[in-house]
Order: C-alpha cells, then structure tokens, then sequence
DNA sequence: GACAGTGTTAAACGGTCGTTTAAGCTGATG
DNA sequence: CATCAGCTTAAACGACCGTTTAACACTGTC
C-alpha cells in the first residue's frame, strides 16, 4: 500500500492557491493578500518559502508541469524514417498523439478548480510568456514539437523540414485553438457544455490532420 | 483633397498609449501614469476623458477594432449552397478567407509599436475576455465565425453543422495558432524573422484546408 | 469685462501592494 | 530543562495605485 494521503502543508496549500488566483487575474492582478488568504496562510509565508511573489508563480507553474506524468512517455517511439514497416508504426504514433495531447488538454475534472485553472494559466502562459518563465516553458514544449515532427517526417519523408514545419503547426494548431477557444465557443454556438463527445472531436482532428497532411493510404475516402 | 494630418490629440495620444501598455503588461500591471508619460499628458486626464481606467481599456479595445476597416468587407458575398457554381465560388471565396485573415493577423510595421502591441492586446482579450469587454468581443468576431461557416456549408453541404462547425475551429486554429505561437516559434526555430515568406506560409494553409476538408476537385494531388 | 465651457495641471487622498520585522509557537535534540 | 531550528503570526513599512480636488489657462459669447 502507499502512503495515506496526507493533509497537504502549507505550501502546497499556497501553490495550489496561487494556481487558482493567478489564473482568474494574471500575474499583476493577483494579490498575495488574497491568495494567502485561499490557502488559509499568513501572506508573509509567501516571501518565506518562495522568495517572493516571482518566486511563487515560477514554483506555481512547475507545480502545474509536474502534476501529471509527461503523457509522451506513454507514447511508442516513433520510428526512424527508414526503418522497415516505418510508414504504419508513425501513422499510429501521430494518431496517438494527437489522441493524448487532446486527452491532456482536456484532462481536468470539469468544476475542479484546481485542474481548469492549471489548464487557464498554462495556456496563457504559453501565449505570452513572462519573461522569467520563457525558459521553463520551452523546455516543457520541446519534447512534443519532437516527436511531432519525427512522426511527420516519417510520413513526409518527401517534404523539407520547413514544409514539415508549418504542417505541424497546423496540427498543433487546431488542438490548441480547440482547447483556448472553449470559452468563446461556447458563447457563440450558446451550449456551455460543448464538446458532448470528446471522442468525435478526436475522431475529427485526426482525420483533418491525415487529409491536411496527405497521407492517402490512412484516409482515402475525402467525402463519406 | 482630405485633410492635413494634424497632430493627434491629448485623447489619442492617451489610446495609443494605452493600448501599447496594456499589451505589455496587461490590464492590472499597467498603471495609468505610465500609461498618461508615454502619452505626454497627465494621468489625471484618463478619468477626465475615459472616466477611468477600465473605461480607458474599453475604449483602447476598441481603438484597435477601428483601426482598420473590416477587411471580411473586401470579399466577395458567399453563395448559397443550392446557388449554381456555388462550389467554385465558395471555394474562391474561402481562399480569399484565408488570406485575408492571414494578412490581417500580420497586417503590422514590424518594429511599429501600436501595431504590434494592438495585434498582443487583442490576442490576449481574445483567449481570456475580460468579463466587460467579452460582449465588444463577440461582436467583432462573429462575421468572421459567419463568413467561414457560410463557405463551409457551400462547399460541403453533405455534412451537418456540428461536423462544419469543428472543419471551421481547425481551419481557424491554425491561422491564430500561427500567428500566436510565434514567439515561441522563433525560440525553437532560433529564427527571429520567421516566417522569411509570407505567401508560402498562406498557400499551405490554403492547401492543408482544403485537403482537411476534403474538397477533391480543389486539390487533387495529395503529394507533389 | 464678466461669464461659462473645456482642457490641463500639481497635489493630495485613501487604499492596497509586496516585503520586512520581530516576536511567538512547536517539536526534536542535547 | 535549555536550546535550537523551522514554521507561523500580526504589525508595520515604504511605495505605488486609481481617483479626486481645486486651481489655472484658454476659448468664444454675451
């Protein structure tokens, strides 16, 4: 058996506080004040265990990176391009990816305030980055760009890597816009719990994804 | 003959201001006699002529919105899908979308700061509106969500809303996407004029979508 | 010349900010 | 018991916040 789950300490009361507040106001608008209070903490506690307020959201956004296990890692290897059978084994990679990035993204009880909110600040933090973050940011996003782009020149082995480039940007493109314009898209189509069926949304992106990326012999029919 | 340019006002001079402010630090993080310096003018004159700050940044939004005009009003009307050569049209017609958009998402003097900012400022109220200005917003972007889905319907018109609806946020996605993540882009690629070609960038947008949405007779070869 | 209206200014206001300080509490160690 | 390190507290600090105020300059009108 494992450890019981323990109250957590003060600390990690204040992350999972910050998490919360930074995300509904921005960096600026949260006030240490208020997020001290969240954690049922004393404010000064933030400058004692964080070095301050920078400090805190520096921590706040590791606390987010670590809270789950990177999910490529679940993910097979994608294959060298010229490896025997390389074409299949990518194929599925890509549709994996794009099934567990999605997964990830969405991966948050809805009305657990803790996950929207992670999901919230991590993608604002992506949009503009706070200077002191950028580094740490880049280093999360690296590893998907990789393995994205190994996929997809093991698909295109025929493309340069600039053409490749903005192809998975395309793709990359829709799960994030996907996930960003929740908020809006829900305004507009006037259903606040869209999507229904994540399934189909995945369904959808891979599909697009393959036609767009023109892979012929994983989706041949262009229209049902 | 129009005009003489005159100097812009104390009232312009504090929009301009604003919105290069706000753009680089946010709502919260700029502070209004910063905002009132870079303008040359008192920061007494924002309540004076905006009734405060968030009037101020009503006001800046919407200084960006009108900047330019509506450049959806350059394109051509969409048919109707029971229309005869809808098709061809519709399919001019979401080409046109593309590039449109595309040139206007890059539509700045590089180097020119209210355009570059007013491009951030309105990236970021587009991923997570400010409760007062979510209605200013969804006004600006429903013709676009209208025009696209209109050429949608024409050119696929097997398929139902919900599935159109999801073609749309991926052919959208990419475009913000693109235009978003290029700061993060010109880390991971260490090139700092990406992209070098712009019409490169548009053609395979133009061509991803059509094949993602499977328009056969638009782009029959799925590789060179 | 008196007047009202508009734009602008410096100064002050009350409030909140992030941080620092000094004291108190707790439990383990000698 | 005395000591000490680690955690927590309330209070105070100086700085900055957005806004208000009262005075001033300038205009056109009666």
């Amino acid at each position: 058996m494992t450890t019981a789950p323990s109250p957590p300490d003060t600390r990690s009361r204040l992350l999972e506080s910050a998490i919360v507040h930074f995300a509904a106001k921005g960096f600026e608008g949260a006030g240490i004040r208020e997020i001290a209070k969240g954690a049922q903490a004393n404010s000064a506690l933030v400058t004692y265990h964080f070095c301050g307020k920078e400090g805190l959201y520096r921590e706040a956004l590791k606390a987010i990176f670590n809270r789950k296990p990177c999910p490529l890692t679940q993910l097979a290897a994608v294959p060298a391009a010229d490896a025997p059978g390389a074409r299949e084994t990518a194929l599925q990679c890509l549709r994996d990816y794009i099934r567990v990035f999605v997964g990830e993204l969405m991966d948050c009880d809805p009305g657990h305030p803790v996950d929207e909110a992670a999901m919230v600040l991590m993608a604002r933090e992506m949009q503009s980055p706070r200077p002191a973050s950028a580094a740490l940011l880049l280093e999360q996003v690296q590893p998907y760009v990789v393995y994205l782009m190994t996929c997809l020149q093991a698909l295109r082995p025929d493309l340069d890597d600039d053409t490749l480039f903005l192809m998975g940007g395309s793709i990359q493109g829709q799960l994030l816009h996907f996930r960003n314009s929740l908020g809006i898209t829900r305004l507009i189509r006037g259903n606040p719990a869209f999507p229904e069926d994540l399934e189909t949304v995945i369904q959808h992106f891979t599909d697009f994804s393959l036609r767009g990326l023109g892979v012929p012999e994983a989706f041949p029919q262009p229209r049902p």
